[in-house]
DNA sequence: TGCGTTCCGGAGAGGTTCTCCGTTTGGTGG
DNA sequence: CCACCAAACGGAGAACCTCTCCGGAACGCA
């Protein structure tokens, strides 16, 4: 899983200073949305950075991009929690504590997660999005299959309520509202469903 | 319930040509949002409204003000509505049908109404959300004492929940996802809570 | 060291939000 | 009917943003 994509024939590595530039606008860039959230603007970035607009946009051809960039590690981890937790004992208590983990990471600076996941999916936006369904896909069929998870209950569904919280609540004052939210979408995954009328 | 705010002793009342113009912003931003979303330009709305930038920042000191002009009329009818069925037999039928309703209402123009429950509490915002926030806590408050509805919940949880649903599936191409979330929403509230561990 | 390729930087086009203030206009008292 | 003034208009423009383009600098291989 490096960062080159696929069978490319045979790229000429990057030149060592295009590389540091790259490195150096994405910790910048980490800064700027910490403090100023995801509609950050990418000048201020390039400025910290210390380099022109021109190539920021050249690494990052849009925001999403960067987007991507800065939390794809963040992204891996939580792949990697999916894998850990895929083969625990309890499927139900796998998926639960991703979900949470997933939510905090949604929320993450005013909800740069969130914002990642509902914009279109535009180019490597794509990546992670699928990359993080598939993980909860994994995980919720476990719950179904070995679990109380209930049948009729999609991971997008699943993915979609929880950056739906993150997104809500980015803003929010009461720093436990989003526990409680997830919670109660929780307690509606483990149960079968109510059928009224 | 008009729109002048409270005891201002003598308010000479507004000149024609300004309410003329108020009334046509109004009904151009409702056009302009509906084609262009929430972010849509207010210089254009202005354009297409035929006065100057000036005379828009005027009468709508920001876009959450504008905003809030444009959905006003959507969300007395909700309250209305809510006044409706805060009488009808079933509580929880009520709150239900008020909460479809309601999330009908957050996603109409691309998330509209759910831009500006999120918004931070900027003056005429805040007007609305207390009015959606009143109407849903009565419509709850009846659902946990004739109802079946949880007594655990609080109805800015429930609202808060809503407004995610609306916000993450405002670009969604599936139509039918919102409904299947807040039914997965209310499958969690007309319940006991679990307690697990 | 030389030279082609890669990469940089910043000027600038075109957009946006929002302000400021000279000018016009509505409506009222004379 | 007119004259006057507060109220309202409108658009120039400051300050910001995104994103492009291309002349020139820098790298790294031979």
């Amino acid at each position: 899983m490096t960062t080159t994509h696929g069978h490319v024939p045979a790229r000429r590595p990057r030149r060592t200073d295009a590389r540091l530039n790259r490195e150096r606008l994405i910790a910048t860039a980490q800064e700027v949305f910490a403090e100023a959230g995801p509609e950050a603007s990418l000048n201020e970035v390039a400025r910290r950075a210390g380099v022109g607009p021109g190539t920021l946009y050249r690494h990052f051809p849009n925001r999403s991009a960067l987007l991507t960039a800065v939390l794809r590690g963040r992204i891996e981890t939580l792949c990697e929690l999916a894998e850990t937790l895929s083969s625990s004992e309890s499927a139900d208590d796998a998926l639960t504590q991703w979900l949470r983990a997933f939510l905090v990471h949604a929320r993450v600076n005013q909800g740069l997660g969130g914002a990642l996941m509902v914009e279109e999916p535009v180019a490597l936006g794509l990546d992670c999005h699928r990359l993080l369904l598939d993980a909860a896909a994994d995980l919720l069929a476990q719950a179904q299959r070995r679990g109380t998870a209930r049948a009729d209950l999609t991971a997008d569904d699943l993915v979609q309520l929880v950056v739906g919280i993150a997104l809500s609540t980015a803003r929010s004052h009461d720093a436990e509202q989003p526990d409680r939210l997830l919670t109660l979408v929780l307690d509606a995954t483990y149960r079968t469903p109510l059928q009224n009328e």
